[in-house]
DNA sequence: TTGTATGCGTTATCAC
DNA sequence: GTGATAACGCATACAA
């Protein structure tokens, strides 16, 4: 609104507009006492550069967008956001983040977004596997670097960041055998697919151990519902029972199932770890002060972030310098911890 | 980078610029088989508009920033970003989010980014009391609407939307006398200053009861540090002890704390609620899951972010109808609510 | 119905 | 050391 322009204060001082604005932006051609005039007035007349206009300028922004799934108040999304966030400041680039609530289209309109918006990188976490990705080849070679996080397309021709969950599931599930607890309960999501790598990891623990895979020890849950998800692990745990087949151990494939079982374990009455081990996918601290502490796998979802940006900005500055696109096709997947409390502990 | 612009389809296609723009933007003046070549095109090159040409063009970005102050993942801000993002998807916006990371110069300088950037209106979240009130000020009459959430400060002229921490404070603090636990333990964040509302409700319940306010039971802790919080509690728990003065029930001002106490209570072998009651803020679903389940005032975090941003659009709208500033200058506070579990019932 | 010209606030080239 | 001018991509007042 009230904005004042370098030709204002040209207008004020009798300059012409290049000085002030090479007296702004330090250029060597100028005086020194010119431009201490200049700042001086800059300064006392609360100028801001209008970055839209240098922006369009000179062809680049200076921000990234970041297109998330959904459920940005999930504790692993934002450490995510989070790491993102600490790179984003440190590399001084402003970021903008979108939703595409699980929906292709969104995800499109997003991507659509940003380009307009004149992004300068984007950080995706894909919808699906066979989302947008020809699309998003398209951006990545025409308008500017695009890289992925947490969930990981292979028909994408660039740089992904990821967990490695196959391992970190199949060092879970040992660590449940090792404490003798082979009836294993693996409650997941009902969306995840059978390719998923922590289902994966699970049966390949099993498998290398000989230990039969159960299809009744499966159980998939609907995860948009917290209700549905208590209510499917309280009647398995209580059909089990019926069956005379209790699991002596349970693995959550994600946070909320994992906490959700503690805590109907103990209105069940079943004791922790005495009964059933408890350990799963969790990425909150809380896992501390639950009773019994529960152990878990973790996710470096904050180093996730911060490593996915760092990662773009790399491309941007590669593109910036050598002037042309860059065929990078780069994949890191992160270790999880494994974190063992008093859920898997046996005394 | 390759960008086809409204220029490149004039020169395909013949027509001038002008006619381009009109088409793309549905205007009456065009014919309609002008515009439906003029479309076909578009999509078939894939154009983009320039959002930054455009926002450059007609004074107004679409975004909006949002200046938070730190602690991304904790569980509350990331529902208040919940919320502010619900609201700005609806209503088309998109948001840039800084960090003031506590500090005043970071604030002020995420507000000058911010207003370079050209946002249309700014969501604060102020880093203290005295932080930048009359540059915000400044702001806000001269550049684009400011609105505060969550944390108010009174200096302000402009909308502020937050939680009646008081009236929570006070409400919970009741609910452990009703169940005749007048010995209660208040921990909080050192660094909250005797003004705060959450303190002030407390002492208010407990004023109104006559029950004297004991300055031995009034924890501080430093909020930075997990291990400290953990130190704080578990050492003044055991002085307590030692002189004699347990107390019978804790109240916790933050999520934090509430949880850290379930946790150190359990190592410490003190049954919960039979030796103590626990009760606090906390803003996370796994209260339930906690064992025992965790009594909690809640505060509407994503509520307050939904408000919040739809009061900045409001605002925004107001002053593109009627033109010029508008002194409103309206605060909000919304209410808490109380959820009783097993962590403050007494069978 | 279409085209011409101008300007939004900057930076950059080139001349003085 | 400083200034005139063009250009970035778009929207729009006005002319035709």
């Amino acid at each position: 609104m009230a904005n004042i322009t370098i030709k204002d204060i040209a207008k004020a001082l009798n300059f012409s507009v290049s000085t002030i604005s090479k007296a702004l932006n330090n250029s060597y051609e100028i005086s020194p006492e010119t431009r201490k005039i200049v700042i001086d007035y800059a300064n006392e007349h609360k100028y801001k550069p209008n970055r839209l206009a240098k922006s369009l300028k000179i062809g680049q922004t200076n921000s990234i967008g970041v297109i998330v799934s959904s459920y940005f108040s999930s504790t692993f999304l934002a450490q995510i956001l989070d790491g993102i966030h600490k790179a984003s400041f440190e590399a001084g680039y402003d970021i903008i983040i979108m939703q595409s609530f699980e929906n292709i289209d969104t995800e499109k309109a997003s991507l659509d977004a940003l380009v307009s918006k004149g992004v300068d990188g984007i950080l995706l976490s894909p919808v699906s596997e066979v989302s947008n990705s020809e699309y998003i080849n398209y951006i990545h070679e025409n308008h500017c670097p695009v890289v992925l996080f947490d969930r990981i397309n292979p028909d994408l021709k660039t740089t992904k960041i990821g967990v490695n969950e196959y391992r970190g599931a199949l060092e879970a599930t040992q660590h449940l055998i090792t404490i003798n607890r082979k009836r294993i309960l693996f409650i997941t999501g009902d969306k995840f697919g059978e390719n998923n790598q922590r289902i994966q990891g699970f049966k390949k623990a099993l498998k290398n151990l000989d230990i039969p895979i159960n299809p009744r020890y499966m159980v998939y849950c609907n995860l948009e519902n917290v209700d549905e998800i208590d209510e499917k692990i309280s009647s398995s745990l209580l059909e089990l029972k019926k069956q005379n087949i209790m699991p002596n151990a349970i693995f959550g494939a994600t946070d909320t199932i994992t906490m959700r079982s503690l805590g109907i374990l103990a209105n069940l009455g079943i004791n922790v770890p005495e009964d059933i081990a408890v350990i799963g996918f969790a990425n909150t601290d809380i896992a501390f002060s639950l009773n019994p502490a529960l152990s878990t796998i973790r996710q470096p979802a904050k180093d996730m972030g911060y490593l996915a940006l760092k990662k773009l900005i790399e491309l941007i500055d590669l593109e910036a310098t050598t002037g042309k696109k860059t065929q990078v096709e780069e994949t890191i997947l992160l270790e999880t911890s494994i974190q063992i409390r008093k859920s898997t502990t046996l005394s």
